[in-house]
DNA sequence: TCCGAATATACGAATATACGAATATAGGCT
DNA sequence: AGCCTATATTCGTATATTCGTATATTCGGA
């Protein structure tokens, strides 16, 4: 159970780096990172970055395997954060031109 | 049909005071400003702000009686966005303890 | 233990956002 | 016209967010 506040959430996703990131997760069930920066071309310090906000509010979780981190959603999260970002995956893919990417490395 | 986006949605509603603001359109179908004032209590003028902030992104529209102006969300949103509003509004009631007003002017 | 690859973090600058106080606008009434 | 009430906007300031560049960390393999 994580403690994610409904406007915690909205904030996270209120940006389109990080909405990318979690629509990204939303279709594969983990990505790593390198995916992750080769999907949306943004530099990695600035992926990473996003990142860390979105573990910080408990929205998506890292799993380590050697030098790689994957990422998911958390699987904590409370339901209605899960419609939310179920409801808005579709339109922002759309919106943002999200092609799903086939994972490269890994 | 409105032209907002995924991101512009949740950015208006990442924030307490705004998503207040949706959250008590959503219960009472219209509410005048002088409610939505009594309601949150914030100055008058970070009530205006905000909706005009989100009349902006035609979250809301604005009826004018009188002196009074009315709000209520723009009957035109995109269903993905009804279903986000709604799907947030409850838990962000208990989170951010508003209580339902009932209509004191009008 | 040293190196390279993958990822994370620190730092400073630019930009955006939020707020309160004051002021402006708009409508109803006399 | 003049005044009152409801709401909107402006302005200055404080704070937060974002980004790029550079550097640090962490792990696996030679």
């Amino acid at each position: 159970m994580t403690n994610l506040s409904a406007t915690k959430l909205c904030k996270c996703l209120g940006d389109d780096l990080r909405l990318s990131l979690v629509c990204l997760m939303d279709v594969q069930r983990e990505i790593c990172v390198c995916d992750l920066v080769d999907a949306l071309d943004a530099p990695q310090s600035t992926i990473s970055r996003h990142l860390a906000q979105l573990r910080q509010c408990e929205l998506v979780v890292a799993r380590r395997q050697g030098t790689w981190m994957h990422y998911r959603l958390n699987p904590e999260l409370p339901e209605w954060a899960l419609t939310v970002i179920e409801t808005l995956a579709e339109p922002a893919r759309a919106q943002l031109g999200l092609r799903t990417p086939a994972p490269v490395c890994c």
